[in-house]
DNA sequence: AATCTCATGTAACAGGTTACATGATTAC
DNA sequence: GTAATCATGTAACCTGTTACATGAGATT
């Protein structure tokens, strides 16, 4: 039940279309939560029905036209609710920490370079991070609002840096002692 | 498609019944991906459908006895297959930061217990990983498997590391300038 | 034999993914 | 006016979640 709040979230920081949303789920929003225009067109579809949120006024509201929607208060009552709403954290679904543990008992196999590759990636995301930590924030957060928004963006920072420790050693053990040959490595783990 | 993959590692470690993956589904496997029981059977009956795994010949094989399944070799080859394929990192899918997000726009109203509370959450399962850090590997790894093994744990603690670091600071931020009314400060940022 | 627990399921639904469809606008 | 693009959707499918059902063995 998380999708419907993050577009509440969205709306109520500037009301928007359908595909602005999913534009601004590729960028700020999709740092912590993925979407694709599907998804956000039927969540929008039900958070209407459900009266949380409402199509502005528009003169030919057909397909193929833009349509903005608003928060009511009914939404913001929900998101309201949400925050201070008592959730367990969820156990992390990237694949890759299970790919690794399946290389342990097939063998390593050809998996080096994509641990190099998502250490890449995430040096990547960190130094993004770090830019918009420099460019949005140069003397702190000047808000409370702000605090809490470079909050966040700490957030991704910490985790990042997680990623980019653990896959930095990773690649560092797997390429000093495992590099004879894949395939006989694979044979002893496999026996 | 990683819980087929999740199942196949684990019944390459040791051949199990639905009711034993499930609870080993709670422990080890389980910190890298959850799984309940009914997801389990249901991707037992499909493996067992393709061909990957089957049961082992049992005397009595009806509903409420236990049914054994082992990996077939064509299991063990898609799992290889699996390791080498390339897959982008997946965004994290925990609302926390979202919630922290929706915080900021709507006011943080009673988020800093629960803040506090998955705070601990996370240090309690870091320290659980140094503990089987500690008593297993207490003079570092000893097979290739053991390596791989070990290396995998410590993604764990690097990520508990992550959130611990920014919880803590998140905590501390916000007991010290924002205890003032929480519906203030709602009011404030929601304006 | 009634009840409890364990193991194996079924069913219904919500959320996420991928492929495809259609109206409106813009570029040529 | 035709093609490309943009915006809004529909449909099918897969994964994950929750509630419930049933057979077998152990407990009383």
């Amino acid at each position: 039940m998380s999708l419907p709040h993050a577009i509440l979230t969205a709306l109520l920081e500037k009301p928007s279309s359908g595909s602005e949303l999913t534009r601004r789920f590729d960028r700020s929003i999709g740092y912590f939560w993925s979407a694709t225009h599907q998804q956000i067109y039927r969540e929008l579809g039900k958070l209407e029905q459900a009266g949380l949120i409402r199509a502005l006024p528009s003169p030919v509201p057909t397909r193929g036209q833009k349509k903005e929607y608003e928060v009511l208060p009914e939404g913001r009552e929900e998101l309201r609710a949400w925050v201070d709403r008592r959730e367990d954290p969820k156990v992390s679904r990237d694949p890759l920490p299970l790919r690794l543990r399946a290389a342990g008992v097939v063998g390593v196999g050809d998996l080096l370079p994509e641990l190099v590759r998502h250490r890449d990636l995430h040096r990547a995301r960190l130094e993004e991070y770090r830019r918009f930590e420099r460019r949005d924030y140069p003397n702190g957060p000047r808000t409370e609002q702000e605090r809490i928004q470079l909050l966040v963006l700490r957030g991704g920072i910490d985790m990042e840096t997680g990623w980019v420790s653990w896959l930095g050693r990773a690649v560092e053990e797997l390429s000093a002692a495992a590099p004879a040959t894949p395939a006989a490595s694979a044979d002893r783990d496999g026996a």
